[in-house]
DNA sequence: AAACGATTCAACCGCAAATGC
DNA sequence: GGCATTTGCGGTTGAATCGTT
């Protein structure tokens, strides 16, 4: 005997979020942090199902999301992790914490597939030309002991990444990662801080809600709106300035990142959010506590996906 | 300018795993 | 240990947007 789904409910509103159901969810984040989805539609007043909560707040309105054009090294990550890992795009996104798995599912159907589609075909083409095929057979061999070798350094990597002592923090993608600075021409920009991409959700959100005003406001969000809109302004500010810049210590975007949610729901002694997850899924929880007593050692990972774009491509 | 097809991506659905009692 | 409930994940859908004719 199933669970009755829990969406099949009257009234419960589906469809695209408006900014005020986006203001209300993370007004209420802000103030009791992720977590316990099911009572969120209850005390929030929100339409929605818990699913459709949870779903919004990770996929959209989550800190330390980076929207917009995937970079070559972003691309050339979820090919070859793709590879290794199949579909589990959750995995995935577990070595890029700035993008949610819906994200890369979906750069995966509408870009990378079609891509990879084309190269396979061209060199395809090029190998049948060039009576390609014995050699092809010849480097089986090859290919096999290089997939096992991944296989192990996935595998290590991911223990390394696991155990507690490990000092090297990932605290900036940028920062710590040797081949992410400036090796590819394509990462300048997109390549923003955490906190300024978390700031531009809401600055968008803002924007949405300023232009949209509700007629009248919820009773339930108005005692959040005040401190609400006052760490808004805050937002709005930071993220021009750091998006301004360019840089920024990423340290401090994620201490300012906390004082202005003012929780502590990233943080690992918050048990509301942090016990059924997955080790990839702690790591990705990281990306905004660079100071986390564990770390995958990204840079090394980072270093192995990166050099076989030479051979892969 | 309008119609149409293609593409994109936010959101939904159903299943499975995890958790609580 | 067994059941009920909650959460997480991957596949899919469909509305909005874009590009072409």
């Amino acid at each position: 005997m199933g669970r009755p789904p829990c969406c099949d409910k009257e009234g419960v509103k589906k469809g695209p979020w408006t900014p005020e159901e986006d203001i209300v969810l993370v007004s209420y984040i802000q103030e009791h942090g992720p977590g316990n989805w099911r009572a969120v539609p209850t005390n929030t007043g929100l339409l929605r199902c818990s699913k459709s909560c949870r779903l919004r707040w990770t996929n959209y309105l989550r800190p330390g999301i980076k929207r917009g054009n995937f970079t070559d090294q972003e691309e050339k990550m979820i090919i070859h992790l793709q590879a290794l890992l199949g579909n589990r795009w959750a995995a995935i996104a577990s070595y890029l914490p700035q993008r949610t798995d819906n994200d890369i599912k979906n750069y995966w159907n509408t870009h990378l597939k079609k891509k990879l589609k084309k190269q396979m075909q061209t060199v395809s083409e090029a190998s049948f030309g060039n009576g390609f095929s014995d050699s092809q057979t010849m480097h089986r061999g090859q290919w096999e002991r290089r997939l096992q070798t991944d296989i192990h350094m996935a595998k290590r990597a991911l223990s390394e990444a696991l155990s507690p002592e490990k000092e090297k923090p990932y605290s900036c993608l940028s920062d710590s990662n040797p081949a992410s600075n400036g090796s590819t021409s394509s990462s300048k920009s997109t390549q923003s801080s955490s906190y300024a991409s978390s700031a531009e959700n809401i600055a968008r959100l803002l924007k949405g809600w300023m232009k949209n005003p509700p007629k009248a406001a919820r009773s339930n969000s108005a005692m959040t709106h005040n401190s609400f809109n006052n760490t808004m302004a805050t937002a709005v500010t930071d993220s021009a300035s750091s998006e301004g810049t360019e840089k920024g210590n990423c340290m401090e975007l994620s201490e300012t990142f906390e004082s202005l949610f003012g929780f502590e729901s990233l943080d690992s002694s918050n048990s509301e959010f942090s016990p059924s997850l997955s080790p990839e899924a702690t790591f990705f929880q990281d990306e905004s506590k660079p100071d986390s007593g564990s770390e995958m050692p990204f840079s090394m990972l980072e270093e192995w996906l990166l050099d076989e774009d030479a051979h892969f491509f």
